[in-house]
DNA sequence: CGGGTTTGACCGGCGC
DNA sequence: GCGCCGGTCAAACCCG
């Protein structure tokens, strides 16, 4: 699958931002990750995960990038960290549950209840830190220990009421400083702490295009 | 007191 | 059918 040889080039940016702590600078969490290749190929049917072309101009419809709405990034990507985030190797797709052979993240779809496959993408990040803060707020809800690999995965839920994205944390069982992120389904609310960021900027560039 | 985390129990899929 | 294992639940606990 050609077009997961390769991490898609990261898409144009959010403008910066003076003020803000995700457009200038990455998130504390986050300063001590470095780019990664790709890690793993889930061999799901590709999704495009690049922007609008249309974005490098100022008519870009920020609340559909933001809220996920269609038009918008596809899927979860977290918005927040597009310019300084270490996340590089995006899996779209059905993959990213833990392969019972090892402690690594691959394909294969054992949902519970056998619901339809909810679209899953994997973020590979080295960071000493486990929890990485891509501006959604998530609620723990479980920890198991996973077989051959030393680091336990985390659960986490997001904690907005309508919405029932999950994300998956666990570490590298190969490499220990690589962090693995998978997460599923779709955000049904734009990302908090962007929208904070985001608003006075917005308020601004309406300003502006009215000269 | 509300929201988040921890952790053991439980459930269901899968391989043998 | 049985046991293993991943994923989830929920009560207890913690913390600001």
């Amino acid at each position: 699958m050609d077009s997961l040889d390769r991490p898609p080039p990261l898409p144009p940016v959010l403008p910066p931002l003076p003020n803000s702590p995700y457009l200038f600078a990455s998130p504390p969490s986050l300063l001590s990750s470095s780019l990664l290749p790709p890690l793993i190929d889930t061999s799901a049917p590709a999704q495009a995960l690049a922007l609008p072309s249309s974005s490098s101009s100022l008519d870009i419809d920020w609340i559909s990038l933001l809220s996920g709405q269609p038009g918008g990034l596809p899927e979860n990507v977290p918005m927040a960290l597009m310019e300084n985030a270490p996340m590089t190797t995006i899996y779209p797709g059905n993959g990213g549950v833990a392969d019972r052979s090892d402690g690594d993240i691959k394909k294969k779809v054992t949902n519970r209840t056998r619901k339809p496959t909810r679209p899953r993408i994997a973020f590979q990040t080295r960071s000493v830190d486990d929890i990485l803060d891509d501006g959604f707020r998530w609620r723990k809800y479980g920890q198991k220990a996973v077989k051959n690999s030393v680091h336990p995965r985390s659960y986490y839920r997001c904690t907005h009421h309508t919405c029932n994205v999950k994300k998956q944390v666990q570490r590298l069982a190969k490499d220990t400083s690589i962090v693995v992120t998978t997460y599923e389904g779709i955000h049904n609310h734009p990302c908090e702490k962007l929208m904070e960021t985001l608003t006075p900027l917005l308020k601004q560039m309406q300003f502006l295009s009215r000269f």
